[in-house]
RNA sequence: GGACGAUUAGCUCAGUUGGUUAGAGCGCCACGUUGACAUCGUGGAGGUCGUUGGUUCGAGUCCAAUAUCGUCCA
């Protein structure tokens, strides 16, 4: 039977045929199996906001890479998907877009319409995201499908929040934000980007007032200064001057600060100023850290309510200020504390106030200045400092808990290094800020009352307490009459009565929401089903099925799943813990360092064994890839391009240890596809006003538009789209699998299974097994240790150095014989199926297509009788017959070769003394074919060679003889110790034989005498360099034996081989 | 300011505990399409391993300083 495979491999059909297949087989699917060991990856969980980048495609690759060598390996291996809903980024791209299309805010529409809008946003993106993790190849349980605002997600985000507010972990306070005014919410300072604009300064002064009345001011307590002392302040004529900003904040200055070693105002501390603008009267205080004696005047206002440097100056200096006063609303206009200036947007009363200082004579001169400005990353608009209340976790016992299981080893980083950054972050131990003003998340299940008496709050506690225990009201710890309530996932939000009640008794529920990384941080363990323990967590029936039947079947199945009475639920009990997460250092603390935490309060267990931190992706000069470069590589379309087996196969050739990975990046041109390489100019590249910017295609000459953030393309303008040329590696070694297997497959006609005689194994067939068996052994290792790169360079090295490179071309002789070839047929079906289980992790579409080929030419394919040969001086004429080492080597016919076993060799397959024989051969060949190149022997001429060498060289040599003729056209004469050159003959020498070969008259002896005198001159440096090091007293007293003697041996074969160079030049001269 | 990392061929990167002649892919040069593959084959050129000092018999590898770049944290 024969199988003729198209020329070259097309990966779009293959893709999308063996997507399906796997679904519809449920090869993906993972369920607990008593007696297997477990092998669990969580997903990090993308966010919905947009769709997956080249860091999503290395992540998932990588991924899927360890989950389908695991379950080849024989694992149970579930690797769960998701998608995580990103609170602030979703809700702010939604919101943009409602603005932008509909001009509605979020206010026109109510708290419910939004929410209702981002689910439809989610639903659309998830579907994406999915379909394009599909698309890469991911072996994903789709069935498993999870979502961080799913009920069953959401349950466990609601019982571990009730845990943690029962446990007296979770409080309310303070704390200074950065304020989106336009979102009105807090955002992360990863959310906040800062940019230079031209702004001013203002220097002005602030009037240095005493105290006439009898009383000092230090004597009064702060609270009734201002309200009993006002009319006793006097100006004392001096003032005290300072710069700023932001003059509006004047509002909101608790104080004057100044060093407290500068000369010009030590007198001045602890005496008082007035501020101008509304009269109030605030402390002149010293601190160190916060006034600097060398810039500008010295002195600085303190406005703790809107500067993160300022609070913490309020911080050290709390018993002498005073509370902070706020006096922006949440929309960044000036609150009741802004006197005459309320109601104002806080830029128009930065207007007035610097007219009222003005007028009042206190305003001195006002410079232009660049001013590192704060923005928020998801409005684009200016953030403000702002105080308020928030929801935090204390870190203080659950971080050491964090801390301890990686130092004692339960969890280990890969590279080992990052464990110091997650280390160095938790034992910092600040508070968790969770709260988020938002209205897309989980809602904080917080319902708070105020009450007028003590009484009624024992009342309120009395009637609260619920027979089932699933609430835990409390007294909050600054104001005794209020109570907070948390209600925990029994609850059914749903069941109005209560909610009625609670409303009766005068219950608000908290309007926020909780920081999405509350929900990820409980990913491992709430995917799972936790907090039920009874039963296994529902499953999507519909989700990730290709096909309507297999649909029903899953339909099927899951239903009959969840119908069968559990009392325990095993999906948890049998993947948790998971074993390894697969992530990038950028959210080692955010949310690494906080599922370890969660995982141990909420299960007692870390979330997995193994964390690896895999590189990251930059472009050309150095820079991360996104959209707001325009520098960004699209992996679906580098999936068209190149195919996924490519994007794969080069994307973990990159994952090592290192830090990073430059990848870089080029416009393809839309007329005739040659590439432009991407340099900083093209990246800032603007229309300034004038035509859209274009670039020039050097090979076809016609121009082109391209993405940019800085503009749109001109409609219907041909557009560039950004690819990288390295994924050539991954396409290209894909199609020299492909068609050294099209070249396995047009030569196995008539291929029948059957054992090998020891007699019929040839030297390739042994040196070919036995460097996979060592390329087997290397890839594991390499996988087990995150080696994702050593792994890939390993098989690809065999596939084509090895492999294709020598083996195949051995072969062909023996396959033009009829005798030789049956038995070179069983070798290769053995090296094609090994090597095709080796690489499916790798390329797992190609390997499939392969394999199902192999299937059809090949169905049956163990090979039982391939026996080691023994290795040592025995030469290869003399094969002994010995069965009793025969190796029956494992081969596979699975269906598919996803569900084969990972290959396996016998270790004692490996021959060493075979492979430097092998070695020797190689080198011959190699050096008969420079002989030809340099010597413009054309490739097809006939040539003979003589070999000088020991007697058990030639005869090796001899054995080998028909592949001198095959591989290089070249017949063997002669070998042993007694040839000699014959006439008009060139000449190669290698560490234990010289080579001849005559080739009449035709060849420039001069340039052949300075060739071999360039040879001769390298080796006599290296030949120097060993002297150098023998004649070194401390060098052969200190070094090693074994140094020695292996700089001796090397050195009497470069003496050798320079001897008989020598000879060849005088020869010629 | 603190932590971590990078600096090796024109480009992108390997280089295991210090030890014989520092490697690969792409690109470059020359030659080559007789049935696997031009997304290919054969051969070749190309590197004072960022700089300076130190430890050592011996340093790309260890130590210190320095320069440049990157990331994270404050």
């Amino acid at each position: 039977m024969t199988t003729e495979l198209p020329k070259t491999y097309e990966p779009a059909a293959a893709q999308t045929r063996w997507v399906e297949h796997w679904l519809s087989q449920g090869y993906c699917n993972a369920d607990p199996t008593p007696g297997k060991e477990s092998h669990t990856i969580m997903i990090p969980l993308p966010n919905v906001t947009g769709a997956l980048h080249m860091g999503h495609c290395l992540n998932g690759t990588i991924q899927d890479l360890l989950t389908r060598w695991r379950r080849m390996q024989g694992r149970e291996a579930l690797w769960m998907p998701g998608t995580d809903h990103a609170g602030i980024a979703t809700q702010a791209v939604v919101e943009r877009r409602m603005l932008e299309e509909e001009k509605l805010t979020r206010h026109d529409i109510g708290r419910d319409a939004l929410v209702a809008r981002i689910w439809k946003w989610k639903d659309e993106y998830e579907a994406r995201i999915l379909n394009q993790l599909k698309q890469i190849g991911s072996s994903c349980d789709w069935r498993r499908v999870r979502f961080t605002l799913d009920e069953v997600c959401s349950k466990a985000v609601r019982r571990t929040f009730f845990k943690m507010f029962s446990d007296g972990l979770i409080y309310r306070g303070k704390r200074l934000v950065n304020w989106d005014t336009y979102l009105q919410t807090a955002v992360a300072d990863d959310e906040v980007f800062t940019e230079d604009i031209n702004g001013s300064f203002w220097t002005m002064n602030y009037p240095v007032v005493e105290s006439v009345g009898v009383r000092s001011a230090n004597a009064i307590p702060f609270a009734e200064r201002k309200a009993t002392m006002d009319d006793n302040w006097q100006p004392t004529g001096t003032r005290i001057s300072f710069s700023t900003t932001r003059p509006e904040t004047m509002l909101g200055d608790t104080a004057v600060c100044v060093h407290p070693t500068d000369e010009r105002y030590t007198d001045l501390i602890g005496k008082h100023v007035m501020i101008p603008a509304n009269g109030r009267i605030i402390p002149i205080v010293a601190d160190a850290l916060l006034a600097d004696k060398t810039l500008g005047t010295g002195a600085v206002k303190v406005t703790p309510a809107h500067d993160p440097n300022d609070y913490a100056c309020w911080g050290r200096n709390k018993d002498k200020m005073g509370e902070p006063i706020s006096i922006l609303n949440s929309d960044g206009t000036i609150n009741e504390n802004g006197g005459e200036y309320a109601g104002l947007d806080r830029f128009e009363a930065r207007k007035k106030i610097v007219a009222k200082m003005e007028s009042l004579g206190h305003l001195e001169k006002v410079e232009d200045r660049i001013i590192p400005m704060k923005y928020s990353d998801r409005s684009k608009t200016a953030i403000e400092p702002f105080l308020s209340d928030q929801w935090f976790v204390k870190m203080d016992t659950l971080a050491q808990n964090a801390i301890d299981a990686v130092e004692d080893g339960r969890v280990r980083f890969f590279p080992q290094r990052y464990a110091k950054t997650y280390v160095d972050w938790l034992a910092e131990k600040r508070d968790w800020c969770i709260s988020r003003q938002l209205w897309w998340g989980h809602r904080i299940p917080v319902w708070t009352a105020t009450f007028k008496s003590t009484d009624e709050v024992h009342r309120a506690l009395e009637e609260l307490r619920h027979p089932n225990g699933f609430t835990f009201a409390k007294v909050s710890e600054s104001d005794p009459l209020t109570v907070l309530l948390c209600l925990d996932d029994h609850f059914d939000d749903s069941d109005d009565t209560f909610h009625m009640r609670l409303a009766k008794m005068g219950f608000i529920q908290d309007p926020d929401v909780l920081d999405t990384w509350f929900s990820s941080a409980l990913w491992p363990h709430a995917t799972l089903g936790w907090p039920d323990l009874e039963h296994n967590p529902p499953m999507q029936p519909a989700a990730g099925a290709a096909s309507e039947i297999s649909n029903l079947k899953s339909q099927i199945e899951s239903q009959s799943e969840n119908l069968k009475p559990k009392t325990s639920n095993e999906v948890l009990d049998f993947f948790y813990p998971g074993s390894v997460l697969v992530t990038s250092r950028d959210i080692i603390t955010l949310w690494v360092a906080r599922m370890v935490l969660t995982g141990l309060y909420n299960m007692g267990d870390v979330p997995f064994k193994h964390v690896y931190i895999h590189p990251k992706i930059l472009d050309g000069l150095g820079q991360t890839m996104s959209k707001s470069k325009g520098n960004g590589v699209d992996p679906l379309e580098l999936i068209e391009k190149y195919g996924t087996d490519a994007v794969r196969f080069t994307i973990s050739s990159l994952a090592g240890e290192t830090q990073d990975v430059r990848l870089p990046v080029g416009y393809e041109c839309p007329h005739c596809q040659a590439i432009t390489p991407q340099t900083k100019e093209h990246q800032e590249m603007r229309p300034m006003g004038g035509a859209t910017p274009s670039i020039k295609c050097a090979k076809c000459k016609k121009t082109f538009q391209f993405p940019s953030p800085w503009f749109t393309p001109d409609e219907g303008a041909a557009v560039a789209r950004i690819v990288s040329e390295r994924f050539e590696y991954g396409r290209n070694f894909c199609n020299k699998l492909w068609n050294a297997c099209r070249f396995a497959f047009m030569n196995l006609e008539g291929y029948t299974a059957g054992p090998v005689l020891e007699s019929e194994l040839q030297v390739e067939d042994r040196w070919v097994l036995s460097r996979l068996a060592t390329t087997v052994r290397e890839v594991t290792t390499m996988l087990e240790r995150y080696q994702f790169d050593q792994a890939t360079r390993a098989v690809r090295e065999f596939t084509w150095n090895e492999f294709c490179d020598w083996y195949l071309e051995m072969l062909k002789p023996r396959f033009r014989n009829e005798v030789a070839r049956p038995a070179a047929q069983r070798c290769l079906v053995v090296v094609v199926d090994t090597l095709l289980r080796l690489l499916h992790p790798f390329a797992p579409f190609i390997t499939e297509e392969l394999w199902h080929k192999l299937n059809e030419v090949a169905p049956s394919r163990d090979l039982e009788a391939v026996g080691r040969k023994p290795s040592g001086d025995a030469s290869d004429a003399q094969v002994t017959n010995r069965t009793a080492s025969a190796v029956p080597l494992q081969s596979a016919t699975t269906e598919s070769v996803m569900v084969a076993p990972w290959p396996e060799m016998p270790l004692n397959m490996i021959d060493a003394a075979l492979e430097k024989r092998f070695e020797r051969l190689q080198e011959t060949i190699v050096a008969v074919r420079n002989v030809r190149s340099v010597y413009g022997i054309s490739p097809g001429a006939p040539l003979k060679l003589f070999m000088r060498c020991a007697p058990d060289v030639a005869e090796q040599l001899k054995a080998v003889a028909g592949q001198f003729d095959f591989l290089s056209k070249t017949m063997l004469e002669a070998a042993g110790l007694d040839v000699t050159a014959p006439e008009g003959s060139v000449s190669f020498s290698m560490k234990d034989a010289d080579g001849y070969i005559p080739v009449g008259d035709s060849i420039d002896r001069e340039s052949v005498v300075k060739n071999k005198e360039k040879e001769a001159e390298k080796l006599r440096g290296f030949i120097a360099s060993a002297d150098k090091k023998l004649q070194n007293e401390g060098f052969m007293a200190k070094a090693p034996a074994e140094v020695v003697d292996g700089i001796r041996a090397t050195k009497a074969e470069q003496e050798s081989q320079l001897a008989s160079i020598e000879r060849i030049i005088q020869e010629l001269s």
